[in-house]
DNA sequence: GCAATGTTGTCCCACTTTTGTCCAGACAAA
DNA sequence: TTTGTCTGGACAAAAGTGGGACAACATTGC
């Protein structure tokens, strides 16, 4: 489907001034250059009058090239990599770095599987075959391999989502039994809660509160939001589930946040949903977007509307709305 | 054993530099290079400007070193030992060591014993603080930090365990926000749910089944227990909260379990567990012993006399109970 | 039980390499 | 005009290197 464009397709059009990818990488304008200097880093594109233009790929590189360099590697070494490999080096890194306690061998053999499957609608059934056989372990190795494949927020988009709707729809028919979707829940809960710790902080991130609200106890949702956030230069701060509207507020009083996210799902037609809405809106300083997502979202569009909530139809669109308003922070903030 | 040809598979490249290796294994720079001078451990090799460069290989060697002094060995005696032998020493000591049938007895230098109370007291506060100023990072960096310091079981004894009772109590008292508890609690969960990906899996372990039943919703406990017994050999299936009995039956027939555990903290008088444990007990095969811990645990004592359940009364005890276990189920196996 | 000896983690030094920051003067954009 | 970017170079902080010192602790021999 129209989905697959979005896989692992970074856009490589040049149009990015060096300021605004000093503000996306936590990198100062100075080493950005510096590095191009002395390594080629990154040799950017140019203006007719010579102004260094940056890709979304350029900066994707910077942003890993940065954090393998936190991970002890050498630029030398980094600097001519693929956003791939980088890719590959840096989730290497993360996933042994800190040390282990136990004798049990660390290194994963890549005694991989010829199990080539490139479809996302394959990786999807293979996952859910785990889960029915209750292969805990083949689950995880599957959703390793996912994330090297391509991009977190693409993968989000066409594996974890449609997973997670599947393993839904598949438990209300009885095609699998709940408990095969507490062990696959409770699998995912900790896979992508992991996702958030690949990303390393600056401390100068805009902050993001995430949770869901009152009654609405499936937090996967808002965790999927955590880890995409986090890729897009946010500072996610993540409540899990159920946290009342007071408590929401309160946080992002303390914490300074610029934006609240909710995510419904189930149940949908909570009646505590309109309230907790209501209540949080009038709580929060105006100046504070408060997003709404999740499949139950649809069910309160009206509320959505007359409250002046944002509700973008797709990871896509928020991340979208969410760069712009991190953007406008950095020029307010500068200004 | 299988494990041999996962470690001729290890790249002797070299092209770490010290930092690296020093993030990976937890030692210090300082320390790695006093070990090459004494006992010459690790030969690394050498860039064009005399820095060290280290493959994978070295790093899993000193990465065994570590975990074999921590076991009490001395370094003189393992620095010239290969990665194969370094692997039969440690796996034995660790056996030993979860055999011990007094944990506070066994042979350890002072250095590697489990912290002091101070420490650990220290430890948790410093945890309650980030906690309470909402600093996500410095929790993570903390929460990391102990894990380097003590091993798996005795920093969820000694300072997870201690730490999320504090948390409770703080909570309950007023000292934190709920949003503040829950923050925390989405913190812990993607941090101890991490801790079961450290293991590798050779897939002969027994399994367990590790969930708490319907009505309680508080997960972290189980999760403790699934990180615990990853450690001692067993794979853990891990099913998340609020599991129905009949679920908890069915799983462990489809996946062939050896044991299941349940734990119980809030609310401590549901009336659905006496209902739900005389379910379980009835429906799992007589062989099949079923543990029951947490908070709550004491006050169903009588429930668990009556139907014939394990009710360890420490991390410890469960440990020791489930070793014998294992080890009778092995020879059982094996004959 | 005690002194002598061995082991081991940490720290300091002087020196080199690597890396981040800053500056000056020219030019472009707002 | 003011602000930001460009180039090239200078400078300083950080990190690595070899060597050695030292304190804390364990082990050994008496």
């Amino acid at each position: 489907m129209a989905t697959l464009e979005t896989i692992s397709s970074i856009d490589t059009a040049p149009r990015h001034p060096i300021r605004l990818v000093a503000n996306r990488t936590g990198l100062t304008v100075d080493l950005i250059r510096a590095w191009e200097k002395r390594y080629h880093v990154v040799e950017p594109a140019r203006s007719d009058t010579k102004r260094r233009l940056y890709s979304d790929y350029d900066i994707e590189r910077l942003r890993m090239i940065r954090i393998a360099k936190q991970n002890g590697r050498r630029l030398v070494d980094v600097a001519p990599m693929s956003l791939e490999a980088l890719r590959d080096v840096v989730s290497e890194d993360s996933r042994f770095d800190a040390a282990q306690d136990n004798p049990a061998e660390v290194y994963r053999p890549s005694w991989s599987n010829p199990l080539e499957s490139t479809d996302t609608q394959d990786a999807v059934d293979a996952m859910l075959f785990a889960i029915q056989t209750m292969d805990q372990h083949r689950f995880d190795q599957l959703l390793q391999e996912g994330l090297v494949k391509q991009a977190l927020p693409a993968y989000l988009e066409t594996v974890i989502g449609p997973l997670l709707r599947e393993i839904g729809e598949s438990t209300r028919l009885g095609k699998l039994r709940i408990a095969h979707e507490h062990m696959a829940t409770a699998h995912l809960r900790t896979f992508i809660g992991a996702l958030r710790f690949r990303e390393t902080f600056t401390g100068s991130e805009p902050k993001i509160i995430i949770t869901t609200p009152t009654g609405q106890l499936h937090e996967l949702g808002a965790l999927m939001i955590a880890a995409l956030v986090s890729v897009d230069g946010w500072l996610p701060v993540y409540l899990g589930p159920n946290t009342p509207a007071d408590e929401i507020a309160a946080c992002a009083m303390q914490s300074g946040a610029r934006a609240v996210s909710l995510s419904l799902t189930y149940p949908a037609d909570d009646p505590r949903i309109p309230t907790e809405l209501t209540r949080l809106r009038s709580q929060l300083d105006q100046k504070i977007p408060l997003f709404v997502g999740g499949s139950a979202a649809a069910h309160h569009r009206q509320l959505i509307g007359r409250l002046g909530l944002q509700s973008p139809p797709s990871l896509n669109e928020l991340r979208q709305t969410l760069n712009e308003l991190r953007d406008r922070g950095f020029r307010l903030q500068s200004a």
